[in-house]
DNA sequence: TATCAAAATGCGACCAGCACGCAACAGCGT
DNA sequence: ACGCTGTTGCGTGCTGGTCGCATTTTGATA
């Protein structure tokens, strides 16, 4: 899997991204290009869907495979990463913006979690049972403020 | 895969698993019957499919809708729990046997997680966002001791 | 023990989310 | 500008699961 670890601060313009393209020795294309700049300037956590919708409003003929391909080979180089925020499809996002994720399961709210969140339990996880955690590619669920006091309330 | 927590050991036998149902108001049928004996007998994480095969050792004629209604509807009433392992097909066990789970990315190994484990976490979490933890329903992703070693090592 | 409404079942159609094989096309090193 | 080879569009297929509907079964009541 893994190729180069993500950057700390990448500025990620879609040339930038462009560029880990072509080092990584991929072509650049027209639908890749839209698909990165769907992930610069699109909602914060886009399914391979929505990612689509947008290409296909500045290019109506891209296909659904090609975006699903796409995702996987910049995936592949490190450039974006996705994750599973509870049932449904699957999310994206620049590699450089990883972080933990924090689904209620109420309102489907995602929060994104503080980077020190799973710290203790990471360290626990690996003292006791030498279990590296990687607690970025699937959420943790569960109820958020708002619908917890709904539900205390009612 | 060996599982085998030293559980509470709950009185969760089939006929005590059916009274809940007939408690909760649900009819007690063949299909229904022997959803329940698998999950009692048989493997630790069944998958509805698994259930299904399971079931149908012994009435061949059951359908695959039966068992993910019945499921639904063991659910509901509080007898089973489904979780999400990682990718793939939900798996299902017996609410009384509610634990959390973490999951080798590499091997795909289940570790039925320590109770304790996420409390810090789940203190965290309250505390600072508000946010109540559910860790139970969806995996925590991650490498195992084993496959950490190889990939070290490798 | 027979009756009967409601619940559950079998069956197939259908859905989302995604992977894949293949022929045509296009990027880019030369 | 050429040609190798990566990429695309398109259709097809798969897994995991839901739904509507006609038929069967359950279990409360008579």
């Amino acid at each position: 899997m893994g190729c180069a670890y993500p950057l700390y601060m990448a500025p990620n313009t879609v040339d930038e991204l462009v560029a880990q393209l072509r080092d990584g020795g991929s072509r650049v294309t027209t639908a890749r290009r839209l698909v990165l700049t769907a992930l610069v300037k699109g909602a914060s956590h886009p399914t391979a869907e929505e990612l689509l919708a947008e290409v296909r409003t500045l290019a109506p003929d891209v296909h659904a495979s090609t975006v699903y391909r796409n995702l996987e080979e910049l995936e592949r180089l490190g450039v974006v990463i996705h994750n599973h925020l509870g049932h449904g499809a699957a999310t994206y996002h620049l590699a450089t913006e990883a972080h933990g994720h924090l689904v209620c399961e109420v309102c489907g709210d995602t929060i994104e979690a503080p980077e020190d969140l799973f710290e203790a339990m990471a360290e626990g996880a690996q003292r006791r049972l030498g279990f590296e955690l990687r607690p970025y590619h699937f959420a943790v669920l569960g109820v958020c403020a708002g619908c917890a006091k709904l539900a205390g309330g009612a």
